[in-house]
RNA sequence: GGCAAGGUGGCAGAGUGGUUAUGCAGCGGCCUGCAAAGCCGUUGACACGGGUUCGAUUCCCGUCCUUGCCUCCA
């Protein structure tokens, strides 16, 4: 299997080939842990999941997917709430991990705490001083950009470019207004550990340096995450990391994810229109969620609205419904049009075509016996994306819907009487009221089925 | 302003230098008491203007428009 990836620093597709040809590391960046996870938040778990699916099919591979329970953020919604910075970490932690369950993503191999690693943080900021390419001042320890010539590489910044469209306002405890800090002090109730530079805590980039380095080696083979991170935090991770280890790049490619928009806005903190995960999850359910962000290619927009929820169900709808009839089927190996389609930067519109390209065979089958067997492929090739994880049973029962049961069972048992009778004006009368209800009758050869509207 | 992505049929959304995406919706059949589901067939598209080419939706240039990043953000 050839895999193609589209990586950022170059920004074209390239054959992937890892540094050890039976071995991937692979990091992405994960949640900072202060408030319930939205939409947008699960779309990078969702797509490296799949990528993650793919790359054991052929490699060892060692995902790390941090937690960021460091951030000046959360220190502030503990003090809103006036509780302990834990609880707040601990809680949203959790809630992260159910949610990331619910839409089907795997855990990581590793998922690291920043707090933990507070002591390989401050190791790296030591080298990056006796190196040269940090200082210290007034208490903070900054990373003194222009002793690293590539920095830009990634996001394709000139320095003029930086300096242009920068709106920070320049430090005076700065070298170089563009340099970032590594340390700074804390003070009050702010978290703090001890270090050659007084009580203080690390600044935001530098997790993922110091873990990645610690769980993956000094090169990543794949290092992931939103496309509104490149800038700056990958820069940084970049300058800091590779500063860190000789000019050794920190990743050798660079995947990046899309946002989610609503109403074509991108959904963000600062405007005010994020859509939480779990107030989703209570009218949704989850692998319709999933279905919406394999719709688009990973690297695109996604407009979030009803229609996409709607098209998203129906196609489950479709895929589900032509194994509805074939009892139970274990899945089997996925078919290569869907491996092929993934394997070609996660294309994920093509690999659902694929599925559906089987779904019509299995429709066509001349026996049970294909169709079984078809439907197997079917299954195999649509967990590989992480969808079809329920029976057909489940999927068309779970009406989700408050329905009285008792009551329809009645009307239900009154149309087919009126059937037999061929009492037909009466059934389908009867039909309505079921369909008033939120649940459409379908006629087969074995009696009604219910079915959600 | 700089950097980057994109404008595909009614909607969503892949892809391609020359013939089919796919899903939903529509239309005509089959099936059904009627429907639904399923099946068969079918309408319908590549923002605009140039250029390259035997031929461009696909490559190049320009125009218009949309979006993201440049500041915490997935």
């Amino acid at each position: 299997m050839k895999i193609n990836l589209y990586n950022s620093n170059t920004k074209s597709k390239e054959l992937f080939v890892p540094i050890d040809s039976k071995k991937v590391a692979m990091y992405v960046c994960g949640p900072t842990v202060y408030s319930f996870p939205h939409i947008g938040n699960a779309r990078g778990p969702v797509i490296f999941d799949v990528l993650a699916r793919l790359l054991r099919r052929e490699y060892k591979l060692t995902y790390v997917r941090n937690i960021t329970d460091l951030e000046d953020k959360i220190y502030q919604a503990a003090d809103e709430e006036g509780v302990d910075i834990s609880e707040i970490t601990e809680r949203y932690t959790k809630i992260y991990q159910d949610d990331m369950n619910a839409l089907g993503v795997k855990k990581p191999d590793i998922e690291p705490l920043a707090t933990e690693h507070i002591g390989e943080m401050i190791e790296m900021i030591q080298g990056l001083i006796d190196k040269g390419h940090a200082y210290q001042n007034q208490d903070h320890v900054f990373f003194n950009i222009d002793t690293f010539s590539d920095y830009g590489f990634l996001s394709n910044r000139t320095e003029e470019e930086q300096i242009s469209g920068a709106r920070i306002k320049s430090s005076e405890i700065k070298k170089n207004q563009r340099d970032f800090v590594l340390w700074k002090p804390s003070t009050g109730d702010i978290p703090g550990w001890e270090s050659p530079w007084g009580y203080g805590r690390p600044g935001w980039h530098l997790e993922c340096s110091a873990m990645a380095k610690k769980y993956l080696g000094k090169t990543l083979d794949i290092h992931g995450g939103g496309s509104d991170l490149l800038f700056p935090h990958h820069e940084n991770e970049c300058a800091q990391s590779m500063c860190s280890h000789s000019g050794k790049p920190l990743a050798n490619y660079w995947v990046h994810n899309g946002m989610i928009d609503f109403d074509n806005v991108k959904m963000s903190k600062s405007e005010g229109n994020l859509l939480l995960i779990r107030d989703l999850l209570q009218e949704i359910r989850p692998e319709v969620i999933r279905m919406a962000f394999l719709t688009t290619h990973y690297r695109k927009p996604i407009n979030w609205n009803d229609a996409l929820i709607i098209d998203s169900e129906k196609k489950l709808d479709r895929l589900y419904g032509s194994i509805r009839k074939l009892g139970h089927i274990s899945p089997g190996e996925p078919s290569g049009g869907v491996i092929n389609a993934l394997a070609d930067d996660i294309n994920t519109p093509k690999a659902l075509s694929e599925l559906f390209a089987i779904v019509k065979k299995i429709n066509n089958a001349k026996s049970d016996e294909e169709s079984k067997q078809l439907a197997s492929i079917l299954i195999g090739s649509a967990n590989l994306l992480g969808l079809m994880n329920e029976s057909a049973e489940t999927w068309f029962d779970d009406l989700n819907i408050d329905v009285d049961e008792a009551l329809i069972e009645r009307l239900l048992n009154e149309r087919e009487e009126a059937r037999s009778n061929k009492d037909f004006g009466r059934a389908d009368q009867i039909r309505q009221e079921i369909e008033s209800l939120g649940v459409s009758i379908e006629d087969g050869p074995n009696g009604p089925v219910l079915m959600k509207n």
